[in-house]
RNA sequence: GUGAGCGUAGCUCAAUUGGUUAGAGCGCUGGACUGUGGCUCCAGUGGUUGGGGGUUCAAGUCCCCUCGUUCACCCCA
């Protein structure tokens, strides 16, 4: 029997793991300059968790789970998305405002899988715990941008929008419920129209763009903190000269998002074109047995990064070690290249050999694994207490003593 | 969950309207070069044509089912 991945799954290796260290690593220095420190929750948590926080309402919670009930029969779920964990530590551990974590890791959602959508995928994610001021708000879609644009993805927008808070979302809903009924929609529309009238502005048939191509914005059903809130991160934002498109139509698809949400996009996708979203979520430190605290954050999906600035050709660094190829002629040789590969690795050397392949076979895996140098153990240079280095990129090559490998060694490699 | 396209060697792809033993390039192994990679040439290796059923004298090719995959919708990172 052979076994083959799991729908929605994939195995980063060889020339596609560079890309994610790459991102991952990049991501960890930028972050921790910006005042964050990584938090690793478990993979699985309650059911009830991840329901009572995104919403029970939402697609993630309503069909896209991965939910199961453990020996003794708790009903857990393996994450689909970072924020509740995060919040739940930091009830859990009686934190004290502010805090600011990002997070690196695998998601799970049960979905139908295509391009840049995965069941099991990788995000980055922030979460500011601790702060109202518009201040933070501007800070944390800074950080965004500013971590995309060096990760070495270019051509970004920011779509900027205000949900308001619990007494701006009931006006609203009221408004746009009696706007939406005089339009003819998708039969989709007209379903979701009850169940979540926001979710129609999202709809892309083009009859529904059409026909509600000027729907009652929500920011004239803002109250006044919400107003003055937003309107003071637009100010923000445009003093330091972050620029962002206005879109009252983005509503984000997690119940918990209140007042600012955005996201970023890039062309360099197909439909998948978000590559990051986020939002304030005022209420769910409260709503998971916290004090009443605000916080904001966002989250990106490395796989989505990595296939944009793939299609942008982006040129990844690898900044791996240049390798050392130890090859041998004979059994005896063998010995003496096996004890100086041991001896080179121990001084930071990064070194492979093979044990079963004729010379001329080693030379050729030599090149495969595009060794800078390789180093010839052969029989005859051995009575002089000899080795032969050879450069792979010239092919030149001449003898050295045994002892003095190391030193030759680091003269050529750096 | 809905819709469309595609499944042939490790990889990328051929195979006339259904017709003899399913081919090529790359890769891999070896040789030309007895102890030296890349370039060239030569040879070898490689397949339950995703799986199951059906139609037919004959199926990689047509039909049905199923699985996988890709893309789009929904939704989202």
């Amino acid at each position: 029997m052979r076994y083959k991945l799991v729908k929605g799954t994939k195995d980063i290796f060889l020339n596609d793991i560079n890309k994610w260290q790459y991102i991952e690593s990049t991501s960890k220095k930028i972050l921790e300059d910006f005042g964050y420190s990584e938090i690793r929750t478990p993979i699985f948590e309650s059911t009830d968790l991840f329901s009572r926080s995104i919403g029970v309402s939402t697609d993630i919670v309503e069909k896209e789970m991965y939910s199961f009930k453990d020996k003794k029969g708790r009903d857990l779920t393996l994450r689909p998305e970072g924020t509740a964990s995060i919040v739940r530590a930091y009830v859990e551990h009686s934190l004290v405002p502010p805090v600011k974590f990002y997070h690196i890791g695998t998601m799970y959602r049960y979905e139908k899988p295509q391009s840049g959508r995965y069941r099991e995928f990788y995000q980055i994610g922030i979460e500011a715990i601790g702060s109202i001021s518009p201040f933070i708000d501007c800070e944390v879609i800074d950080l965004a941008l500013f971590l995309l644009s060096k990760l070495g993805l270019t051509n970004l927008k920011i779509r900027l929008n205000s949900i308001g808070c619990r007494k701006c979302r009931e006006v609203y809903k009221k408004i746009l419920l009696e706007y939406l009924k005089k339009k003819e929609l998708c039969k989709d529309c007209i379903r979701r129209m009850n169940l979540n009238p926001f979710r129609v502005l999202d709809c892309k048939n083009e009859q529904c763009i059409r026909v509600t191509s000027t729907p009652p914005s929500i920011l004239n059903s803002l109250c006044e903190d919400c107003k003055k809130h937003f309107a003071e991160v637009k100010e923000i934002l445009a003093e330091y000269k972050i620029s962002y498109f206005e879109d009252p139509r983005l509503f984000r698809g997690l119940d918990y998002y209140t007042k600012t949400t955005f996201e970023i996009v890039t062309d360099e996708l197909g439909a998948k074109n978000s590559v990051l979203g986020g939002g304030r979520y005022d209420y769910l430190v409260e709503e998971l047995g916290g004090d009443s605290t605000p916080a904001i954050g966002w989250a990106f999906g490395v796989d989505r990064l990595v296939l944009a600035l793939e299609s942008a050709k982006f040129r990844f660094p690898d900044e791996s070690k240049k390798l050392i190829f130890i090859a041998w002629t004979t059994e005896t040789a063998k010995k003496q290249a096996f004890k100086i590969a041991r001896r080179l690795r121990t001084e930071e050397f990064r070194c492979e050999m093979n044990y079963e392949k004729s010379l001329k076979a080693q030379l050729k895996l030599a090149d495969r694994l595009e060794a800078k140098l390789t180093v010839i153990v052969g029989t005859h240079e051995l009575k002089e207490g000899k080795v032969i280095l050879r450069n792979m990129e010239d092919g030149s090559q001449r003898k050295i003593d045994i002892e003095k490998i190391e030193l030759e060694l680091k003269q050529i490699m750096c």
